[in-house]
DNA sequence: CTGAAAGCGCTAACAC
DNA sequence: GTGTTAGCGCTTTCAG
């Protein structure tokens, strides 16, 4: 910028002026100023316009794993929405490890985020306090943290007890529900729907028939209960990645799972699923977070996104002896 | 700073050296200063010590869209890697738009990135050149841009010759190819694959059965192959949204697809595809840059990565006048 | 309309 | 061991 200015012939202040599109520069010294711009290659150092200005024009983001379609959807709503912003995203896998995801967070702190979106990994955020108290606002997205700031989820209850309910419509009465571990908060309320699911229907809860624990083992747990005293005529499966692992176990239950997924409706049955819309959560999270940014204050918001069923054909298969 | 100093009675750069952990300072000073840091809840601005370092321990990360896995792939190896170096990745998603993959280079460069990683949507990048020259090392990933920098491709060409060749070993002497856009460097490669493919083979090319253009038109441009006079009985796809266009129209082709996606396995028939490893790809390119980052010089690398052909069924359907 | 000086928060270089 | 000084590249006063 000092090179630029002595090129210019004028003061650095100018060429600042210039730089920022600030009124009251004559247009023949802009001309000139532009030129040496030009002519030297110059472009403005942000870090140190940081620096002065306190806003770093950059959010942080924090996701479980962005090569999971969920997230990945999350990550292009919240990148357009900050793009509308003027906004860059630092974005960063927390892999579901409490750790990372605090490291990640004050990592993004350190380099002075304008704000944060979180899908919290753990549930303890008395790190995120002093942050907050800093100004730096934060939003959570899809589960709750454990702080008082904006929350975005889905109805996950809600959505479980939809999907049981279609299937126990269907004739079932035994229905299973393959969920992932019972610590994940979604996890958790998901297996709240469909407890709420079965008594609406006054349908016993038989423990056998729920497992709850990583996508990796849903296949195993499955055949387990398949092979047991009573086994069920339907599944719910509690995520997209255990509703894939049923799949592949190639069994023949009618079954509903959380979560859509591309390439559902070419499969044989369809999937049915209970859609949630990631897009959607992404957006509304980043909006959220912006009004914060741009000073509003209030009482936390808390959001719930409804969810949608959207039949396929396997959850529409009957029990055995109801042909 | 200067608060913590002032609370623990000590000079500003014995904070500084504290918090950097610098040799030189006695227990007790560091046992002062740590309990004033932790008192007042200071925590380092990182925008200021960039701007002294000159180093921002970020680098940028170009890419067509988070949202599509082949991407997200991409984006979590890159992630990965970048974080075992300490740094964090800014990212976003140019639409395949040359003007807002340029918008995103010139923003990360401004914020003094180390390095960047461009998936390019356009071949000029001419306007990269004053950033190579200021000493920000690129990697171009996925498809070559037009510049001399590191570059990791995927064998495009040689991909789309094994699968191809595929069919034809499988008795079909009429192909057909449904392409992305001409424009795109991958799908123009793989258009030459493909004709290579049927050269090597001794078969006419029959331009009727090529057809290049945005994954939304691949089914009609298929129907219209099929009402035609000599319909084709296999078709080879271009990428994974493409090969999913023509899975929904229903056909009973033989096919294989470029690309793998999830649940290729669960359609009847699998579908056969040439995989590529996003992961491996993402990896590459960051470990390139990092490389370059921390000093190498010498010439442009070129790493081309292998694909693999996975048989699943689709690919090895037989036309229907060879039973 | 333009410029000079101060300082954002930190660290490198050199005293003490 | 510790403190002082200067300055990273920019913007914000406040004077011309």
């Amino acid at each position: 910028m000092k090179d630029v200015a002595v090129a210019a012939g004028v003061a650095l202040k100018t060429v600042s002026r210039v730089v920022n599109d600030e009124r009251g520069v004559s247009p023949e010294t802009t001309e000139r100023v532009l030129s040496a711009i030009q002519r030297l290659g110059y472009r403005r150092n942000e870090s140190a316009r940081v620096l002065r200005a306190g806003r770093t024009a950059s959010i942080g983001l924090v996701i479980e794993d962005v090569a999971d379609p969920f997230y990945s959807g999350i990550s292009r709503a919240v990148e357009d929405v900050a793009l509308g912003h003027g906004s860059l995203v630092l974005s960063g896998s927390s892999g579901e490890q409490p750790l990372r995801e605090r490291e990640l967070v004050l990592t993004f702190c350190s380099r002075r985020v304008d704000g944060l979106i979180i899908v919290p990994a753990g549930s303890d955020h008395d790190y995120l306090r002093p942050e907050l108290d800093a100004g730096i606002p934060a939003v959570f997205a899809d589960r709750p943290g454990g702080l008082d700031a904006d929350t975005v989820t889905c109805d996950n209850a809600g959505g479980a007890h939809t999907g049981v309910t279609h299937l126990i419509r269907h004739g079932h009465r035994r229905v299973a529900f393959l969920g992932d571990s019972a610590s994940i908060f979604t996890a958790a309320e998901r297996l709240h729907g469909y407890r709420r699911a079965l008594r609406d229907a006054g349908l016993p809860a038989d423990e056998t028939l729920i497992s709850m624990g990583p996508p990796e083992r849903a296949g195993a747990a499955l055949a387990r209960m398949l092979s047991g005293q009573a086994p069920p005529t339907a599944v719910f499966t509690g995520n997209g990645r255990i509703t894939v692992a049923v799949l592949r176990t190639g069994h023949r239950l009618a079954m509903v799972g959380f979560d859509d997924f591309e390439l559902a409706d070419l499969l044989v049955p369809g999937v049915t699923v209970v859609a949630q819309d990631p897009v959607e959560l992404g957006r509304t999270a980043a909006e959220l977070l912006f009004r914060r940014v741009l000073g509003e204050t209030g009482p936390a918001a808390r959001v719930e996104l409804p969810t949608r069923l959207i039949a396929r054909g396997s959850g529409e298969l009957r029990p055995p002896d109801l042909p």
